[in-house]
DNA sequence: TCTGGGGTCCTAGGACCC
DNA sequence: TCTGGGGTCCTAGGACCC
């Protein structure tokens, strides 16, 4: 029996950010608009008419802050838990036209399209972005090809090329050589800075060129990882459908700071608070964290101060998703590398050795800390899913701290929270 | 003067992704 | 003045063992 050829369409939403706050926002329509980091430090997310003005990813908004004001541009905050929202609608629609898929990242999902029709496969991909764009407003990019990463490519196309209204299709050879000749090296998945530098100094700048290049160089210099870009961009698929979730193997809390922490004090509030949201994250999985790291950092951008960075892991004596358990390990850590006579810039907390937290019959045996904690944080994490996040939150937090990370221009919840439904006005 | 070979496990660091 | 956060995988090198 033959194998069937595979062939993977990539679904991408076009300027996820700045989509899911126009769909809420109609005034944000036509005009320049970029969506901020955390800390509203760099650009994460720019309209069209901002990447026009010349605006890159991930530069930092103070080195456009002119261009944006000259152009009158509209800057908004990163809101996660609108975007989390409208990514999850935008799944389940497309879940509900094709069921193969893949969540790739928050804005991206791959579908296995093995079996179908070459002839209908363009039909089917315009009404997929039909469907998606009526049931969230969200517009979407799909690319199709042999490989992951030629769909990739494909759909990066079907987004430059105003001709492909929203899709391409690599049917055959003559169709992904015409691509990947278009396409340059760094633009390939999977090739980052380090690999870029290399290729171009070896006269590889396209990806046509890359897919030919030798396989031992690239297996000597790039790894087995650059080896598997290289021979998917040959047509090869090395890289199969994952469309079961793998587990965590770690969660993280890490933010930069609104000003600089100088004090223990101010720090220990800013690690309880970091702990708390990563146990938080700990319980919506059921999991349970074996070990827990605390790390502290200053400002690396500013030379002229003194450096430090320290890190610190500690064992639990049982895996845990108990924030009084957490929070007692992640102070006693912190107090060991905290050092005064620093700005501290950035702390964060990592939980890893993850356990799933229903593990049968284990809990029979559970010991009477873990046993008395559970109807707590039950009870926490319900208060604060009615009453609104940190209603209820131990002492250690602190109150309203002004270390606090900056979200200045940040949009409301308008799926997620009932005081904060877009309002329509009638005339 | 001349000092084995092969396996496992762990960790830190690097590279990449969105 | 102002430069994000949260992940994954791979590799090299050291420790240790027989």
């Amino acid at each position: 029996m033959r194998r069937k050829i595979s062939l993977f369409a990539l679904v991408d939403c076009n300027n996820f950010y700045v989509s899911c706050e126009r769909v809420f926002d109609p005034s944000l329509l036509f005009c320049p608009v970029v969506v901020l980091s955390n800390n509203d430090g760099c650009v994460v997310a720019r309209s069209p008419e901002a990447k026009a003005l010349g605006i890159g990813m991930g530069v930092p908004v103070f080195s456009v802050r002119d261009i944006l004001k000259r152009s009158g541009a509209r800057i908004l905050s990163s809101n996660y838990t609108l975007y989390g929202d409208m990514s999850r609608r935008v799944m389940e629609s497309i879940l509900s036209v094709w069921p193969r898929m893949e969540v790739y990242s928050i804005d991206e999902a791959f579908l296995d399209l093995r079996g179908m029709n070459a002839d209908d496969v363009h039909d089917f991909a315009g009404s997929l972005r039909e469907t998606v764009r009526r049931w969230t407003g969200i517009p979407v990019s799909v690319g199709i090809a042999p490989t992951k990463t030629l769909a990739k490519i494909a759909s990066g196309i079907a987004k430059r090329r105003a001709d492909c209204e929203g899709v391409h299709y690599l049917r055959n050879e003559k169709d992904i050589e015409e691509s990947l000749a278009q396409t340059a090296v760094e633009k390939v998945w999977g090739i980052g800075p380090a690999h870029e530098k290399y290729l171009k100094k070896r006269g590889i700048f396209s990806a046509l060129t890359l897919a030919g290049a030798p396989d031992a160089m690239i297996r000597k210099q790039m790894g087995v990882v650059g080896l598997r870009t290289v021979f998917e961009l040959r047509g090869v698929s090395c890289l199969p459908m994952e469309e079961i979730e793998a587990r965590r193997k770690g969660i993280a809390v890490s933010k930069s700071f609104g000003r600089p922490i100088l004090c223990l004090e101010e720090m220990e509030e800013a690690v309880a608070a970091y702990t708390s949201m990563a146990a938080v994250k700990l319980r919506r999985r059921q999991l349970a964290a074996g070990v827990l790291s605390v790390f502290l950092i200053t400002d690396r951008m500013k030379k002229e101060k003194p450096q430090y960075y320290n890190m610190v892991s500690c064992e639990l004596p049982e895996p845990s998703d108990d924030t009084g358990q957490l929070l007692r390990h992640a102070l006693w850590g912190l107090r060991r590398i905290f050092r005064r006579g620093f700005e501290f810039q950035k702390a964060g907390i990592l939980l890893t050795q993850l356990s799933p937290v229903d593990c049968g019959q284990g809990c029979l045996f559970s010991p009477p800390a873990r046993a008395k904690a559970v109807p707590l944080m039950c009870a926490l994490d319900q208060l604060n899913a009615t009453l609104g996040k940190g209603a209820l939150r131990y002492a250690v937090e602190g109150s309203n701290p002004s270390w606090k990370t900056r979200f200045a221009f940040r949009s409301k919840r308008f799926t997620t929270n009932w005081n904060e439904l877009p309002v329509a006005a009638a005339r």
